[in-house]
DNA sequence: CTCGCCGGTTAGAGTATGCTAATTCTGGAT
DNA sequence: ATCCAGAATTAGCATACTCTAACCGGCGAG
């Protein structure tokens, strides 16, 4: 029987399912297992489950798709939680590296009608508090780059930090202690290939960042 | 094991519990399956459960007490779930008959940081939107009596909403309609003891309610 | 003193979620 | 053509939570 809402864990796949997608990543098992930090076997049945419930279609190389109906409820997931973030670091004050894992479990039981009063009263957000844009708002991320191809002397803006690392509360402790987060501005300093490291100057202050953590680092770059 | 969190369904098991021996109610298995909607067997087994893990304990009588354990976690449980009530109805403007059943799903996300932050952000409430005491401030109780001991011509002030009608959606609608919420003022025009009603006049609106509600609405009499 | 109700438990099942160990498949590199 | 690594699956379990059907025990009404 196809129940008209996923359980908790259903949902959470679909979500990763959706920003894989959305980041032209290969859906597979394998990444799924990773991400859910599940084993692979409980990935096979879970998404056999998915599959029978219609959630979700798998092709001759294993490649899991979105049905319609999957591919809505993942976007209302990721509106919730993103919305649930908002919530947590605009009305209650709780630090921009925290609200991620907290949302996590939030993000479950906000009801339709909840939503969109939390949209409301949030005035209509186009991001999540690290600037991972909400179903809908993927236009915004064309003009931001990883900091990775970021050159020398380039003035930029902090705009998003990608979701993977929003999972590791260290690297989160680390970016807001340096103030890298959407809205700040700084200026590249030296990109050292070899090395690995870009450096900026953030608010008179120097930071280095090495190559896994720039690479979640999405920025403007100032005309 | 006794794991330290309870899971979500225990939460709500001791929560009831914590309640009825509040109210000084018969905490019994039956009881417990009709709060918590569910077969008398199940409960059988999820209190085998519990009293596995410490959370409660059965006497010979089949009377089950709260561990100090079991106690912390309801009151936890309590706290959060009333937090949740106040931050939906206060912040987000969700409607008085509402918030109960969507705080039941938010009450078992919410850390203890976070719940301090609401309570900051609330202003240390000393009751939940349906006048229910937050843990530690039973005392309220004291001066509050329910509807079906009023006398005509007094004045009264409605004051709380108990727990077991929140849960019923159509007499919460039919309460707000009707404005018998916390902190409106009210009269008592007639109480017919056989006929199982009490009238009032709200805000120049006259109101009967039977017995059954008017047992739930508590009030404080005026001087 | 017997019947029936209330409360509780046992027996037997089912679903969702998770695990480990072992096996199979498959595509590319040698 | 062969072999390995990564991916996926099967087999076998376990736990929490839920149900229905059936049965037991005590106590009050008659």
């Amino acid at each position: 029987m196809k129940s008209h809402r996923p359980t908790p864990t259903i949902e959470d796949y679909l979500g990763v399912i959706y920003t894989l997608q959305r980041d032209q990543e290969p859906v597979i098992s394998a990444r799924l297992a990773e991400w859910m930090e599940v084993s692979a076997p409980t990935v096979t049945a879970t998404v056999k489950r998915m599959i029978r419930d219609g959630w979700v279609t798998m092709d001759q190389r294993k490649e899991i798709s979105l049905t319609p109906r999957g591919r809505k409820a993942a976007r209302s997931l990721l509106r919730r939680h993103m919305l649930s973030e908002l919530l947590l670091a605009r009305l209650l004050g709780v630090p921009w590296s925290r609200v991620h894992m907290e949302a996590d479990e939030m993000e479950h039981t906000i009801s339709q009608e909840t939503m969109e009063r939390m949209l409301d009263r949030l005035d209509d957000p186009k991001t999540c508090p690290h600037g991972n844009p909400l179903p809908g708002h993927e236009g915004l991320l064309e003009d931001w780059v990883p900091l990775t191809t970021a050159e020398a002397g380039q003035k930029i803006i902090i705009r998003r930090v990608h979701e993977s690392a929003e999972e590791d509360h260290q690297v989160m402790v680390f970016l807001e202690q340096h103030r890298l987060m959407p809205g700040t501005e700084a200026v590249v300093e030296e990109v050292i290939p070899f090395n690995e490291t870009v450096s900026l100057a953030v608010e008179g202050q120097k930071v280095v960042l090495g190559h896994a953590v720039a690479k979640k680092v999405f920025v403007q770059v100032k005309a």
